[in-house]
DNA sequence: TCTGGGGTCCTGATGCTT
DNA sequence: TCTGAAGCATCAGGACCC
């Protein structure tokens, strides 16, 4: 009965999403093992579809050793235009069941469904409606479902029976339930913390309630506090609806590591040019650019500063970078090179700071034509158009526009 | 054996201001 | 004018999530 629910919260996870989509729109894929990941010799897997999983293969496997795992497996490139599509589908049906949705990413998201029952029934029969729309939305696409009374519960119960799962966990069994489940079950405990509980001898979810939550903020500070409370199914966090980025960025992997101050550059300038046309596309301007660099023995190197004037421009992003470049005393090879954003300013407040477009109508132009360019062509082509424009203005631009519209990569 | 890309949040160190 | 403490902001790195 509902009555004992003070709260009702789901959370609807799809099953092996990207795979199941390729499944879904190649005939040919259904019923294989099937590897959603780049190509490329560097990269890991991104979703390993169910008939690649007793296998040993997962997410986040490297590629290479996926493939020797499962030789037979079908590896397919990812198409995340295609994913968001079908995500947008999803998301539309969790709107027709709760006016509060909290999206975690394109393919889970947590919905509150606090007094809903007079529309929908019970919990089990809320879940089970919420996963019939999703098939008859998508085509055929499952979801596994977890309804409790707090967000962390729900969260694990969708995670209990995969895929096509349904978990309900009344929050009055909530503790009980959670009790013989592994610490790593904690969300928010990751391999490190999972060995520092299992090194106190904690291993279950029952251990870390049973425990000392004092001793527990001595050994894990604020983290030990939270996973005591959780351990209890205490969390009092609530769904949210729409959330705001606080920062964004664009990072690659290289093929080949690097360390020329010029290669360097060049793929800070791609990524610049990646992240001011994300920004503008939301109307938002930066007040932070972060430069993160790789090495090859996977030390993560980062650099900040913050901008004197917010900023959604690719060249004010990029010089801001590069001047970060220096300041890396660390001669590299870098395998990595990103350029992040931070503190964002949205629309909203950037008119109410009054702040000036910072492009000039003419560069902004030329921006926009990158940007163009960027998505019709590859980073490469931005790089060489960017040289061109240094050398010479409008002409050029018109040229390129031109050229993006005929949409003929060599003369660009 | 080989480790992505997009993020968020937390912690400790450091430097500035009062 | 100098000095130390406290409070705060910023930065760099780590851990985590999907």
């Amino acid at each position: 009965m509902t009555q004992s629910w003070q709260r009702v919260v789901a959370h609807a996870d799809m099953d092996a999403f990207y795979a199941a989509i390729e499944q879904l729109d190649d005939p040919a894929l259904r019923g294989r093992p099937v590897l959603v990941g780049p190509p490329a010799h560097r990269g890991v897997v991104l979703t390993a579809s169910y008939e690649a999983r007793p296998y040993k293969v997962g997410s986040a496997m490297p590629m290479a050793r996926a493939r020797r795992l499962c030789p037979q497996a079908v590896v397919v490139p990812p198409r995340f235009e295609r994913y968001q599509e079908v995500s947008k589908v999803i998301m539309d049906v969790f709107d027709t069941f709760s006016p509060n949705v909290e999206a975690l990413s394109l393919d889970e998201a947590f919905l509150d469904m606090t007094g809903a029952d007079k529309l929908f029934g019970e919990p089990e029969a809320i879940g089970k409606r919420l996963k019939n729309a999703i098939r008859d939305a998508t085509g055929g696409l499952t979801a596994s479902v977890g309804l409790s009374g707090t967000k962390y519960v729900a969260k694990v119960a969708s995670a209990y029976r995969k895929p096509d799962g349904l978990t309900v966990v009344p929050p009055a069994e909530a503790r009980a339930w959670l009790a013989p489940l592994p610490v790593s079950s904690l969300w928010g405990a990751g391999p490190k913390t999972e060995s520092r509980l299992r090194a106190l001898g904690l291993n279950t979810i029952g251990d870390v309630a049973a425990c000392n939550p004092e001793y527990l903020a001595t050994v894990l500070g604020r983290a030990g506090r939270h996973f005591y409370a959780l351990a209890h199914a205490e969390d009092a966090r609530v769904v949210v609806g729409a959330r705001t980025a606080k920062s964004l960025g664009s990072e690659r992997t290289l093929n080949v590591d690097v360390a020329s101050k010029s290669e360097l550059e060049h793929h800070l300038r791609n990524a610049a040019a990646t992240v001011a046309s994300r920004l503008r596309r939301r109307g938002a301007h930066a007040r932070g650019v972060r430069v993160k660099l790789k090495r090859t023995d996977f030390r993560i190197l980062t650099r900040q500063r913050a901008l004197v004037m917010p900023s959604d421009t690719a060249a004010e992003l990029f010089s801001t970078a590069a001047g970060l470049l220096a300041e890396f005393n660390d001669p590299g090879p870098f395998r990595l090179v990103g350029l992040a954003v931070y503190d964002l300013a949205d629309a909203g407040e950037c008119a109410q700071l009054g702040l000036p477009i910072n492009a000039s109508s003419r560069s902004r132009r030329l921006e926009t034509t990158l940007d163009r360019l960027s998505e019709r062509f590859g980073s490469g082509v931005v790089q060489r158009a960017a040289q061109l424009i240094g050398d010479n203005g409008v002409g050029v631009a018109a040229n390129l526009d031109f050229l993006a519209d005929r949409g003929d990569q060599d003369d660009a």
